[in-house]
RNA sequence: GCGGCGGUGUCGAAACUGGUAAACGAGACGGUCUCAAACACCGUUGGCCGAGAGGCCUUGUGGGUUCGAGUCCCACCCGCCGCACCA
């Protein structure tokens, strides 16, 4: 071997050993020690990894080897997420079937983490894509189908004209596709739910019980959007009808001056034949979203002739029909309290319609002499000219005006969300078939158990045409009903891509099982995943619906937990010069140029130095040659020191003590707070001191320096760290337990006391360690 | 607008429960080795004053609490992320 640092030569030499020796794999057989679940979220298989993948990874086998070498039982185990639209793309361009490009990316994908040493346990690897994953989501299916879970119903939904496909609300980022960007619009279809609403209490209330970054928690809350208040009843005399509206200020209905209908309201055209009304109403609905929900968009609107009456006055107030009431939200009508709600309020000014302040106060300053604020004024305060309420605080009175609205026959307490089920049916080729047939006689006949999986057909054409490809395969689609036994015609949709990784948690715990999705007794040992690591992109799609999903599981008795990922960590994104990393901008670093230039320690190292790997860690070139520099330091360092036995003896010296200091700042930093790259530079300092003083250095404090430097760089340089270990030593860095320090050797001698008066530095001196205040005190004023 | 996070050398960044800034790396400069370069090794590197010892200043801005503030409190400015006509 030559005396340069050669990872080419070291690192496939390990990679082969952990794959002969299959280290990494974990048994399912209870050994006493404590389980601990390390999970990074499934990748993508398209084209090959990219620098994030080569982060998240290597953040997640860090917390894995540093977990077993602290005596855990670590399942760490990795998966494809392989359907999508991606590969259906790409396979519309080059007639290549999906799954040759998708298999393809999952063979490079497992290759290239096969070559950065990652510690997985291969025998549990899984495609989502195939048959024998996907007929357990077909299984899953099911059991939410017959739980009511999922439903089929026509809906306004969110259709992508260029993807050809129906989207889920969190799909749709600002009007747009999250996939491609294109503009969305509504579509009136018939699709497959999950009633993820059903469970939206438990959503938020859970988040208590999960330790996740407070940013995530905080995107899942505002997503649920859970808002209290009371649905109210207003009678209309017109069509002799009571429209019922949700509002969070029942306080304010004294000051309910005007009645507000969504365009789309089915009744806005009963209740006015006018052409205005009715060409307003169409525009309205023509309109692309996006512009429609601007919100500095003017407050535009037409009044519909009509009337409704003021439960808690009788006073009738005029009907508009006008843009800004969404029919998504609430009932699709509103009562509009212009005093009290910024957009009532702009609404009315430019209408000329009556305000009527009932809640006081505001910024006075600005206002008339008779001492009531400003308007809008959406605060809290006392009631005014709110009939048997008035002169109490707004917000005390709340439950009496709910209470006293019921007790009229008028109102009732209500709850209402943002979240909307979740829309699971998509018009593509490359995903899961749902497993349900339509009959001419029976409806929708659910597909039965020992039938699954229904298969993905091989088809021609993958270009979408407003309906799945699938409803082309008429072979595949003409079937019959399994329960009536005539002619039915199959699902052609297939479900979204985030069912698939909705539960693959799970399977990984039991992964071979050909009778059931997973065994429960194996899934709650293992389960819930101790550590998910993984981009915060997925804060509100990915770890919504698992959550619900393991919910719901957990109801139908498949799993004994409520939550899916105890604790979570979002990495940041890598950047170049500040910049995001883009094949269009061409500024992207390839993980594979890496390993084959500096080796997969190098880059593992590097892009875990650059930065607290929770935040975005910005890369350069010159860095990763430092980090080059300081791997090679540490192999050479072990270069010509014999095997045998670590075994500091004699007095304590420098080099022992950072040794010591360094696994205490390693434990730690890597431990407790997922600080790489202080982790990493603790190891660097100790290799630095062991430059500096090893001439004339006692030999055994030496070895036991470059041991400990391997030993804690092995988490982070998994072969640099087993190489020079197993030189110095003979024996394998993973099979000997995580050092501890000595906390005799941690403390100095001494300590710099500082000494000030009127907190001006006076004098700093040497103070004996452990010294009393007193004593502390003399020093001082002996200075 | 609401919510979250952040602002520290030339750059990426450290600084645990307030303890007397800038660890570690990069870059730059100087030296050793070499015919020379690369590699490697050793050293210097926040600013100002000073020949030197040393002194003064410095964590977005302005106040405050404290013996002591990058860290805590108040106000403001800037940046990033999420949500946003949700009644």
């Amino acid at each position: 071997m030559s005396d340069r640092y050669e990872p080419g030569q070291i690192e496939p030499r390990w990679q082969r050993l952990w794959a002969d020796e299959r280290t990494w794999e974990v048994s399912n057989a209870d050994d006493g020690r404590e389980k601990s679940y390390v999970l990074e979220m499934l990748p993508y298989p398209s084209g090959e990894p990219h620098i994030g993948h080569l982060k998240v990874y290597s953040v997640g086998d860090a917390v894995a080897h540093f977990r077993r070498r602290n005596g855990h039982r670590v399942l760490h185990p990795l998966g494809y997420d392989a359907f999508g639209l991606p590969a259906e793309n790409h396979a519309i361009r080059t007639g290549q079937h999906p799954r040759e490009s998708t298999e393809a990316s999952i063979a490079e994908f497992q290759r290239q983490f096969r070559s950065w040493g990652i510690s997985i346990d291969w025998s549990r690897e899984l495609g989502t894509h195939e048959p024998t994953y996907y007929r357990w989501t077909q299984w899953l299916f099911l059991r939410l189908y017959e739980a009511g879970l999922a439903y089929r119903r026509e809906a306004a939904v969110n259709w992508c004209p260029k993807d050809a496909t129906v989207l889920a609300n969190e799909q749709v980022i600002d009007g747009r596709c999250e996939r491609c960007g294109t503009v969305v619009d509504k579509r009136d279809l018939e699709q497959w739910f999950f009633a993820i609403t059903n469970y939206a209490d438990r959503l938020l209330d859970d988040l208590d019980d999960i330790d996740w970054p407070p940013h995530v928690k905080t995107m899942q809350r505002n997503w649920i959007g859970r808002s209290e208040g009371a649905r109210v009843k207003f009678h209309c005399d017109a069509l002799d009808t009571d429209y019922e509206v949700f509002t969070t200020r029942p306080d304010t209905l004294w000051g309910a001056t005007f009645f507000v209908m969504a365009p789309e309201h089915p009744d806005v055209l009963k209740l006015s034949d006018s052409a205005e009304v009715a060409d307003y109403a169409r525009r309205a609905l023509t309109e692309p979203a996006e512009e429609r929900r601007a919100e500095d968009k003017e407050k535009t609107g037409v009044a519909l002739g009509s009337t409704v009456t003021n439960p808690v006055d009788g006073q009738e107030i005029p009907m508009f029909v006008a843009d800004y009431v969404l029919m998504e939200y609430g009932t699709g009508a509103v009562m509009a309290v212009p005093a009290h709600d910024e957009r009532d309020y702009e609404f009315a000014v430019k209408h000329g319609l009556n305000i009527r302040r009932v809640v006081e106060g505001g910024d006075t300053r600005s206002a008339s002499p008779t001492g009531t604020g400003e308007l809008p004024y959406t605060g809290d305060g006392l009631l005014t000219g709110s009939g048997p309420f008035t002169g109490r605080h707004n917000r005390e009175a709340m439950p009496e005006i709910i209470a006293w609205l019921g007790s009229e026959g008028r109102g009732e307490p209500a709850v209402d969300y943002r979240l909307r089920d979740w829309l699971i049916s998509r018009q593509r080729y490359w995903g899961c078939p749902i497993p349900v047939v339509h009959c001419e006689t029976d409806g929708v006949v659910a597909v039965p158990d020992d039938q699954l999986p229904v298969e993905l057909p091989d088809i021609e054409d993958y270009a979408p045409k407003g309906r799945s490809p699938l409803a082309a395969a008429d072979e595949w689609v003409n079937t019959t009903c399994p329960r009536c036994g005539g002619p039915a015609r199959r699902e052609t949709d297939t479900m979204d891509t985030f069912v698939d990784s909705s539960w693959y948690f799970l399977r990984y715990t039991d992964a071979r099982n050909a009778e059931a999705p997973w065994d429960r007794d194996v899934a709650d040992m293992w389960m819930p995943v101790d550590q998910y690591i993984g981009g915060v992109e997925h804060a509100i799609l990915h770890l919504m619906y698992a959550r619900f999903f393991v919910k719901a599981l957990a109801d139908l008795g498949l799993v004994g937990v409520q939550e899916p990922f105890a604790r979570l960590f979002t990495q940041g994104m890598v950047t170049r010069a500040g910049a995001k990393m883009s094949k269009s901008k061409g500024n992207v670093v390839s993980p594979r140029a890496l390993v084959e230039s500096h080796g997969a320690d190098t880059a593992r190292c590097y892009i875990l130095y650059v930065g607290h790997p929770a935040e975005g860690g910005d890369w350069s070139d010159e860095g990763i040659e430092g980090m080059h520099r300081f791997l090679s330091r540490l192999w050479r360092a072990a270069q010509g020191l014999e095997q045998g036995p670590v075994e500091p003896s004699g007095e304590p010296s420098a080099l022992l003590r950072k040794a010591h200091w360094a696994i205490e700042k390693v434990t730690r930093d890597l431990g407790e707070r997922f600080a790489t790259h202080t982790s990493i530079a603790a190891v660097i300092e100790l290799v630095n001191e062991l430059y500096r003083e090893r001439e004339g250095a006692d030999p055994s404090h030496v070895r036991f320096a470059v041991a400990t430097a391997a030993s804690l760089i092995f988490p982070f340089a998994p072969h640099l760290g087993s190489e020079v270990y197993e030189q110095l030593t003979g024996t394998r860095v993973w099979e000997q337990p995580w050092p501890q320090a000595d906390p005799a050797l941690l403390t100095e001698d001494t300590f710099e006391l500082i000494v000030q008066v009127n907190g001006k530095l006076v004098d700093r001196v040497a103070a004996p360690a452990g010294v009393e205040e007193d004593e502390q005190e003399r020093l001082a004023r002996a200075s």
